[in-house]
DNA sequence: ATTATCTATAGATCTATAGATAATGC
DNA sequence: ATTATCTATAGATCTATAGATAATGC
């Protein structure tokens, strides 16, 4: 039953991205090892020789999950202030965004769940909120340095915020204000 | 082992105070109803007189805390725009609210769990959700009423988004950093 | 020969229920 | 007599490990 090196390499890397989505779709607790590895096509057992723990897994799938945000976020920055603000608050601020959190922003969907936890995830979360906050702080127009970088953080806390609380309320008309409301004040 | 109908209302009362603090500190799935139970000082099997299941208790439990939560905010409109901000800002962003999710916010503490989990709790997060920001569009100074709801709206969020992210990096200064950004940009 | 993955399982949870117990309240 | 709480347990999880299997890579 052994496989290549590079099927070995593939094989984690799936395990990864699994987990990735299945812990911002289903919760830390939602999804067992079991079934995660059922859904990246291996067996349980083996789950151990790739990673230490369920833990370690956590940390190192938002790690990649919030890599990959920031590269896209960064990617905008080529395009112009007012496009990248725009592609930014457009990708978040939205219903598809609260509707998929398994290929959302990890901060909403693991936020609380990491906070408990500890451990390396919490700098993984810390990782990818510096890099979304600085390219945020590009995108600000306040007068000097200080000024932008406070605009980036209440830019983020608020995008952060929307999305929580449209997820977590049951009234569509409120949730989809709340989108509605963040966005304007933030493009406004 | 029966007791008077008057324990029994106390009993009730006692789980659902104690399911608001630990769920809140520990995630819906980081606490048992047996555990719950013991730390209400009673046995788990008495658990399903009360509740007809753990989810039920769950959305009890979010109802009454932000209740209380919303009513605190209330007591202070009474003090005037800028104070009545004030409290709320102070008693919100601040390292002791961080510090202590079981007696915070629940939109912060369990949103993402309910977001979920689904049932009664949205209901309780909405209900809250919308007594919270009754107020503080009282305390807005937009032009107009649609103005100011937007206004507490996304101050809300601003304020949902500071505590999670707080929470969840593991940098210390960024984490006063961001408390403090928001408190700024919303009393600014 | 080495090792990645497999099957099987240990041991510790979890929610919910069944039936016993004993004190209330008619 | 009724019923709130108790003890005990069913049945279904969960993480992690042990040892077998079989294909890679020296």
């Amino acid at each position: 039953m052994k496989v290549s090196r590079e099927q070995v390499a593939l094989n984690r890397e799936r395990i990864v991205e699994t987990a990735a989505r299945l812990f911002r779709e289903k919760g830390y607790d939602g999804i067992g090892v079991a079934d995660l590895m059922k859904s990246a096509g291996l067996t349980h057992g083996g789950f151990y020789g790739h990673f230490a723990s369920k833990e370690d897994l956590l940390a190192e799938a938002t790690a990649h999950a919030l890599k990959k945000s920031v590269e896209r976020w960064e990617g905008y920055l080529a395009e112009g202030r007012e496009a990248a603000m725009e592609k930014i608050t457009d990708g978040y601020l939205t219903i598809k965004h609260r509707d998929h959190p398994e290929k959302g922003c990890s901060v909403t969907a693991l936020g609380a769940d990491i906070a408990r936890l500890g451990g390396k995830a919490r700098h993984a979360i810390a990782e990818g909120a510096v890099g979304q906050m600085a390219v945020l702080e590009q995108l600000m127009t306040g007068d000097d340095a200080a000024e932008r970088r406070k605009q980036a953080i209440a830019t983020y806390a608020a995008m952060v915020g929307a999305i929580v609380l449209s997820r977590a309320v049951d009234d569509e008309a409120l949730s989809v204000e709340i989108l509605e409301a963040v966005k304007q004040s933030l493009t406004a």
